[in-house]
DNA sequence: GCGGTATGCCTAA
DNA sequence: TAGGCCTACCGCG
């Protein structure tokens, strides 16, 4: 589940279930230190929480901050309080008054100041989800990039909370082959790319789930698209749009679905 | 119960 | 580029 939209939707939810309230913060797992962070009652104030690109970031009061990355397992589990016993593997438990978190499998979850906080976000490219994104600093890349397009689409660092999903399914959306080098790309197209990227990902924040297919507009509310219908090449053997072949590669230890046919890669690159 | 798989990313060589 | 991290889930028997 975890590229941005996942992300995102968890800030949301988690910002409207704790931010302002004493938590009670624990880690049945062990691993993450709540003693450094509660008062002697085990609760904090939580002031906000933040998405950035794939990043959480849970600021509490005296600016201090749980970082949080999912990476490729992690996973949240949200119940009203009061909330089961936690299993074993939560590395990161929040009651608040109404709902109780539990954080299991996660990458990245540590304590961290403002500073780092700062740090981290500085290194990420804009992020298509947030207000103040700007994606001059991704058309500047790009434009003169000899990287395949369906590399820099997975770089953190030049447009962030893209995953392996999402990129698969962008590219063939606009027809363009996961190898055309970056500086090959229209202007035109660059600007697309990152518009259907916003469009695609505020979907799934809505949707709680990555659906590519039948229009940038949501799903009626009962109207639940099923699974193998929700991508155009990501994960399927046959294209939905052509039905031909999916084609796979690896590029950089992940593996790329495109179609060929209708993604070739001389039209892409004019 | 077991083995394979996954939407991520870091590090060592 | 390969390996490691770390967990849930699903299909298979």
């Amino acid at each position: 589940m975890p590229e941005g939209h996942t992300v995102h939707r968890a800030a949301r939810d988690h910002d409207g279930d704790f931010a302002g309230q004493r938590v009670l913060v624990s880690s049945p797992q062990g691993r993450f230190p709540a003693e450094e962070l509660v008062d002697a009652d085990g609760r904090a104030h939580l002031e906000r929480v933040e998405a950035y690109g794939k990043h959480l970031f849970y600021v509490f009061e005296g600016e201090r901050v749980v970082h949080v990355h999912l990476g490729l397992f992690g996973k949240f589990f949200r119940r009203r309080t009061p909330a089961p016993a936690s299993r074993s593997s939560t590395r990161l438990r929040l009651e608040g008054e109404a709902m109780t978190l539990e954080l299991v499998g996660p990458t990245a979850c540590e304590l961290v100041s403002v500073e780092d906080m700062r740090a981290i976000t500085a290194r990420l490219g804009p992020d298509p989800l947030r207000e103040d994104a700007n994606p001059r600093r991704f058309y500047a890349y790009v434009a003169r990039a000899k990287a395949p397009i369906g590399a820099i689409l997975m770089d953190q660092s030049r447009i962030c909370g893209v995953g392996n999903v999402y990129r698969a399914e962008v590219l063939h959306l606009l027809r363009v082959h996961p190898e055309t080098p970056g500086k090959a790309l229209p202007k035109a197209t660059l600007r697309a790319m990152w518009r259907l990227t916003a469009g695609l990902l505020r979907r799934g924040v809505e949707e709680k789930r990555i659906v590519t297919t039948r229009g940038l507009t949501l799903a009626k509310p009962r109207e639940r698209v099923p699974r193998h219908d929700s991508t155009h090449v990501y994960r399927r053997r046959w294209c939905r749009t052509c039905e031909g072949p999916v084609s796979t590669y690896t590029l950089r230890a992940r593996t790329v679905h495109y179609c060929d046919a209708c993604q070739p890669l001389e039209a892409a690159a004019e």
